[in-house]
RNA sequence: GCCGUUUUAGCUUAGUUGGUGGAGCGUGGGACUGUUAAUCCCAAGGUCGUGGGUUCGAGCCCCACAAACGGCGCCA
């Protein structure tokens, strides 16, 4: 076990005047050796004899080996000790002995031992490691049922430290550009994306949408604070059953005033290559644990990403023997087909402008194509970022909605961003579970976030 | 919306040409003073997804339904 980089210092400081005072990774990481603690954790595991007992006690730091001796602790604690069950809550106080035996190199020499919360023999923590590891880790009926508990595992909580690490990336990376951050309504009158994605709720006898992306409103605040963002969940009723598509999503969302198509892949290159950094130099250990391979991240983290046009994708496709037309929107079994070569993320830009929603800009060098973008992932984990510059004159916008047969009334809000001081204007938005699944190698986008939500599971 | 696969104990699974359903984990009991997913012995725990059919006999063959999972279209 590595000191921990944030500093052992720091993590003392701001924990000693909490109810819990001694925390396990902080024992692994050799600051109280030889010193007495008190841990409160639950039992990931028990081993041992009728003397002797070995368990194995975790908390959100860590696990380590607390050995407990019949003639150490009296026979009243020991035989309770005994019958603490996988996932029962103990407290136990004893000595930090620096052990090559014991797995991480310390183990708790136990004094006292009392359990808090128990385990009932009739109900046992229905999931085990071993059986986990016959089922390959993966994400079963039976795990999804019970993801309320699947979350205490080594593997879940891994995943969930690095997402939060994710998250403060993203905030990080927008606030030291002096961004805004800035919040959208969810119930919402029109849609972003296509019309058929919308869930549609009862609003006290009207019809309400969940939103589809914070886009249109965050187009109505530029004009008040040109650079801003915000990490929001989108909601989009696809039935997609693919291992990058959940219903309800979270999106990080950034716009900016004065801004070329260019201008915003800089910052969503930049944006994704922080991620990369931040988890490398923040949850190094969790990634390790889940198996990742840190050279790949460190790969994405220190070069630039390609950026491609539409029509070379399309001959590059083309020259691989693959049908496609022109004006075809990429599917992702066309997106794989490309990036299987890749070994960084690549923006492919100036999609036809028929592939397209009404607010992307028509490029004024060719009006058969609009300024946009797409990042694309490698591994297979397809498009992770898309944005671009905004159709910004009034004109051109109420053409565009017009031409694509959207009403006009929803959308007045969106409109009027154009008629009273229109300037160029763009954004991106970014599947932050995406991200999350391809930078640590998971096989489902639903390994990733606590509860998943897809077309056919909305519990627990 | 379409295509495919699966469903056996609390969990993970084996189950041959149709002939009395096995195991590992977990749980209970026992043995063991240093285990590393401890080990060893014993035990409890199964209307084999539901309904129908074929057959002397169905976990296995046929039909219907259900649920789950995987994939496609669409997208972040």
């Amino acid at each position: 076990m590595l000191v921990n980089k944030r500093g052992i210092q720091a993590q003392c400081l701001t924990r000693q005047h909490m109810a819990k005072e001694f925390w396990i990774g902080d024992v692994q990481a050799g600051i109280h050796d030889g010193a007495e603690v008190e841990l409160k954790g639950w039992v990931k595991r028990a081993r041992g004899s009728n003397k002797i007992r070995f368990v194995v006690l975790r908390d959100s730091t860590g696990t380590i080996q607390c050995v407990a001796k019949r003639e150490a602790l009296g026979d009243e604690s020991f035989e309770e000790l005994k019958g603490a069950l996988i996932e029962a809550s103990v407290i136990l106080k004893g000595i930090v002995n620096v052990d090559e035996r014991a797995p991480g190199g310390h183990e708790i020499v136990v004094s006292s031992a009392e359990v808090v919360g128990a385990v009932r023999a009739e109900t046992p923590f229905p999931i085990t490691e071993s059986a986990m590891a016959a089922a390959d880790g993966g994400e079963t009926e039976f795990l999804l049922d019970n993801r309320h508990l699947y979350l205490r595992t080594g593997r879940m909580t891994n995943m969930l430290k690095i997402r939060s690490s994710i998250f403060g990336a993203i905030h990080s990376y927008f606030r030291d550009k002096d961004f805004v951050e800035y919040q959208a309504p969810n119930f919402v009158a029109g849609a972003v994306e296509g019309g058929s994605t919308l869930f549609e709720v009862p609003y006290f006898g009207k019809k309400a949408y969940l939103t589809q992306s914070w886009q249109l409103y965050a187009e109505a605040a530029m004009p008040a604070l040109e650079r801003l963002y915000t990490i929001a969940p989108s909601f989009r009723a696809e039935k997609s059953r693919t291992r990058r598509h959940l219903t309800e999503f979270w999106h990080a969302e950034m716009e900016v005033a004065w801004a070329s198509n260019a201008e915003i892949m800089t910052h969503g290159e930049g944006l994704v290559r922080h991620i990369a950094r931040t988890i490398l130099d923040e949850r190094e250990d969790e990634l390790v644990g889940i198996d990742r391979d840190l050279d790949l991240l460190a790969r994405y983290a220190d070069n630039p990403y390609p950026r491609m046009r539409y029509d070379e994708a399309v001959e590059t496709l083309q020259g691989m023997n693959v049908e496609i037309e022109w004006g075809q929107d990429l599917d992702y079994s066309k997106e794989k087909i490309l990036t299987q070569d890749f070994d960084v993320p690549h923006f492919l830009t100036h999609y036809p402008k028929i592939a397209k929603p009404f607010y992307h800009r028509v490029d004024p060098d060719d009006d058969n194509y609009v300024l946009c973008h797409d990042l694309l992932a490698p591994e297979g984990y397809g498009e992770i970022v898309g944005g671009g510059e905004r159709t910004w004159s009034e004109e051109e916008i109420l053409a565009r909605i017009d031409d694509e047969g959207v009403p006009r009334e929803p959308y007045q809000f969106y409109i009027d961003t154009r008629t009273y001081g229109g300037v160029p204007h763009g954004g991106f938005g970014l599947g932050v579970d995406r991200v999350c699944s391809w930078l640590s190698g998971a096989d489902h986008i639903r390994e990733v976030i606590p509860f998943p939500r897809d077309s056919r599971r909305v519990t627990p």
